[in-house]
DNA sequence: AAATTTTACGAAAACGTTTTCTCCGATTTT
DNA sequence: AAAATCGGAGAAAACGTTTTCGTAAAATTT
């Protein structure tokens, strides 16, 4: 318990308080003998300044929040790499909360969060968030918020995004040059901005391609890995079962690698499959995936570079920022 | 900018900042009639607790620090999982520090951590960190710290580690007979229990089976991936190639298939593998890969409750808890 | 009825910084 | 020589809580 304050620095060095204070942070108020004497005594002491009595006096937590639905996930995972690296970098400090796709949890997050706690906020939404009224109370605090990939898609808010519904497309397009007729698309819920854009990609592209659409092949999956088994399952036992899955997330495209093992169908002979992804092992997979791969790390980087501009005001005004990344589309043998 | 505090509120209600505190904190000293007053205007006003004036006063952060070496990995991820969810559970907000493998970054994160940021950390070791001196610091601030995984050799520190040793011969063994002969070990940082750890096992099974050790089959390997590639290439591209991989890391198993993808060498006919991996994906790798699975959440779960035993001051007097879980090890193509 | 305890609340100190304001002696300007 | 400026430092308020202590009035006990 050294607890080394500033209190006792000064009596050390027979300075008062405030003189040390100024001391530590550089002031022009003091000499630079009297800074050096500090300064020693300092290290000598091994002073750490209280985090919670200077933030507290000077309204800065030199802090940032970032809420997402899981870790566990390599796109989240990537993401945060990139934030982090940014705060690192700004000196900032960073708190991670998770919501498990559940919105009474992203709920109460947020609201923990408009204490203070923090002077940004990166969010990803989660799966079940159909309303972003718990998160004006935030933005009243004028706590800076930044979205990235799943954003919300009626709010005036600053994004970092990728260009989904492109995506979507051309992994549909890609699809259906490789001989696809009948295309199914595996979704997470229908109320996040992400799904909504990858899947009218690919609806636009079968109307493109003059394929008709059939809602059926639209499968909207749980947040409970054996029942979305079972809906692949289903799926793909059916006579007139798919030749193409487009998954938009890459777990998704796993439970279908598992499914087609155990009811043995050939990838890519009897169904070809594209999926979003940030798997490193893509390639290295029985048959190697084809992906959409969004570049993660770039997106955490962006994220906490923009939140970064807002925090400091170098945002002009009351302009939002909405960044778009491009993914890249990389053919394997699933989709061969 | 709300910012609603105890002054306002108490203004706002006509008691006094002290009533309004102990109100809200449930006091005993607080009519029951005057409690539901407070919180009524306090939900109407949506007032925060200012998290900095609280932590200052009850020099209680309700926070906890986790120090990691990256975050893009499957084990770390899982761990952090389990971590967070303790954390959430007790109420305690995570803040995450990144050492990225380096040590200079270990050390600088450590040292801003004794000014009272956190009530405790969870700690895992980088690649070259070959000493513990930076810790006693933090140690010396009377600030619970638990190491999980990658922990000290010498220090006297409570742990949550997985059985190493035996997993690390077991593996060996399983090589030995499934019919190799020459099998080579890939490793990272020799400063790194783990590695320490799982390389003794490994000497010991082939020692027990009377093959003999070749110190040059015991690959130290960088952190750096493109020589890492080339470390492994050369070593298989050897005439007297081994004929068997035991990897102590997931990315040295993935390095090993990449090489035989490009050199052309049959896994596991001319070459077997087994790696440490929480790899969601290893029964669906071409070939599906024999792995010594850790149990990398609940390493989390187990490190976060004993750090807030210790916290919580339930851990009694100056006992040390050291708790070891069991890796499983499961046999698949790579290794038959 | 007097003495004691209990109930319910308020005043004020404390946590460790940061920052504004004041002050004093020395130097420079009028 | 008087006035103004300046360099260096200290006193004290402020940030928003929590908590100790004090104290009226009410309730209870003697």
């Amino acid at each position: 318990m050294s607890s080394i304050n500033l209190k006792r620095l000064s009596e050390e060095l027979g300075l008062s308080i405030s003189s040390v204070s100024k001391a530590l942070r550089d002031s022009y108020e003091i000499s630079a003998e009297t800074k050096k004497r500090v300064l020693a005594m300092a290290e000598k002491l091994n002073y750490q300044p209280n985090p919670f009595a200077s933030s507290l006096r000077r309204k800065k937590s030199i802090t940032i929040a970032v809420v997402i639905p899981e870790i566990a996930n390599n796109f989240f995972a990537l993401a945060i790499d990139g934030i982090q690296m940014v705060a690192q970098q700004k000196g900032y400090h960073v708190l991670t909360y998770l919501t498990h796709e559940n919105f009474t949890n992203e709920e109460s997050t947020i609201r923990h969060l408009q204490g203070g706690r923090v002077d940004g906020v990166l969010i990803s939404l989660c799966r079940d968030t159909d309303s972003i009224k718990h998160l004006t109370g935030l933005h009243d605090t004028g706590i800076p918020l930044v979205f990235f990939d799943r954003v919300p898609e009626i709010m005036d808010c600053p994004t970092v995004t990728t260009d989904d519904y492109d995506s979507g497309f051309k992994a549909t397009e890609h699809l259906i040059k490789a001989g696809c007729k009948k295309i199914a698309c595996l979704s997470l819920s229908s109320l996040l901005s992400i799904t909504h854009k990858r899947v009218s990609g690919y609806q636009d592209a079968l109307k493109k391609y003059k394929l008709k659409e059939d809602p059926k092949l639209i499968i909207e999956c749980t947040n409970d890995n054996a029942s979305n088994l079972q809906l692949i399952k289903k799926l793909l036992s059916k006579k007139d079962r798919p030749d193409g899955v487009f998954s938009t997330v890459e777990k998704l495209a796993i439970s279908t690698y598992y499914v087609c093992n155990e009811i043995k169908l050939k990838i890519p002979q009897q169904l070809k499959i594209i999926s979003f992804s940030n798997l490193r092992t893509a390639s290295l997979l029985a048959p190697s995936l084809s992906t959409i791969t969004q570049p993660a790390f770039e997106i955490g980087k962006e994220s906490a570079s923009l939140l970064f501009r807002m925090i400091e005001k170098k945002t002009f005004g009351n302009r939002i920022d909405k960044i778009v990344l491009k993914s890249s589309l990389i053919e394997r043998n699933s989709s061969k």
